[in-house]
DNA sequence: ACAAAACTTGACACTGTGTAAAGTTGACAC
DNA sequence: GTGTCAACTTTACACAGTGTCAAGTTTTGT
């Protein structure tokens, strides 16, 4: 227990974590996760003085557990190119909803928290450059499209792969996650391949 | 005169309108819309009860004013699938700075009001309906791609051209609204249309 | 048994939304 | 001119949620 008792923190942001997975959207009070912890809402800021805190804490938490590194890690072993950008869409777009209900409470505040900002444009910083590894990878195989520039394809699969894009298939339009999945692969492929699929 | 003179819920909107347009995201209070319209916080509530009231009624201002409607009858002028579709996202991609600043306002407040979900519902089932005319053109002439539904390619393009893809490219990625509009239609053509460009 | 750290309890400041009520002003009616 | 009605102002307050503060209690290490 270096300071401030580590299970307590832990059970904090397990408590904040289940409370954003069970109904994202649902906005989370800091009272709320402090009952769900089992102690007093005080208890809770001396361990994260500020929302934006918990839920960047929450992030990295979630990241840790889910070993969100190895599992990009896979992709970039891949061979060709083309088995890169499959890899990434499938390795990042199937994390995605095991963060969803964190990723979009942090999603709202980054508008009004620079915390919380900063602690977003971080993680998708990350996204961004395993899209750029990929778009090498393409690049270095003579895959990739004319008429777009590295930089531009990589913002373009870096959108299509964005948290908002995959809420949108899977909330607004009803698809299945390995709907979401397929379709997206074939996409990047169709946008981004030089001769098509 | 009907009731509420008019002339002052115009100023209201006509402020709102410039508020949020003037910086999106800085989010803009009920006393800041009084302050710009030039009269007391109370009087804004006479004319609309709830933020999300002023909210709604801005867009639909907006609309009325910038006269989305005509615009986006011009794509259904088009003769061919491939002519609609562009004509389509050019008309529409080219509305969406217009409104940026209280799409956002209406945006971040979807999620807690209810009143401010649906009417942003409402606009988006629009715009999908605008995809779907698009896509049935296309399939009308034959050039849909295979592998997706008509459903399934509507739900792309509505996707691929939802304001916070818009936003992502304009804002985080630094794209021009030229460049925007280009590669848009560029990425539709390559994912909805069977023979690739 | 002592001291420090972790946690509780209760109170309060602050921001922004929304409500309430009494007062002012201007136009139009007769 | 007097009355009246709608639009607007002023002031005050309820409410929710975040964050702060200070005094008290429990737990833990030594």
């Amino acid at each position: 227990m270096s300071r401030k008792n580590i299970e307590t923190r832990n059970r904090i942001l397990e408590s904040t974590w289940r409370l954003l997975e069970t109904d994202p959207g649902n906005d989370v009070r800091m009272s709320d996760i402090a009952k769900e912890a089992g102690i007093s809402r005080q208890a809770v800021y001396l361990h994260f003085p500020k929302r934006a805190d918990l839920l960047v804490a929450t992030t990295r938490y979630l990241d840790e557990v889910r070993d969100i590194d190895a599992r990009l890690a896979a992709s970039r072993a891949a061979k060709t190119g083309l088995e890169r950008l499959d890899a990434f869409i499938e390795a990042w777009g199937n994390y995605i909803p095991e963060i969803y209900g964190v990723a979009k409470a942090l999603l709202a505040m980054k508008d009004h928290d620079k915390e919380a900002y900063n602690a977003w444009q971080g993680r998708m910083q990350a996204v961004w450059e395993g899209c750029e590894a990929a778009i090498n990878a393409l690049d270095r195989d003579g895959k990739l499209t004319k008429g777009l520039s590295k930089k531009e394809a990589t913002d373009l699969l870096w959108t299509m792969l964005s948290v908002r894009n995959w809420e949108q298939f899977r909330s607004e339009c009803n698809w299945t996650q390995a709907r979401y999945i397929d379709v997206t692969k074939a996409s990047a492929r169709k946008v981004l391949v030089a001769d098509g699929a």
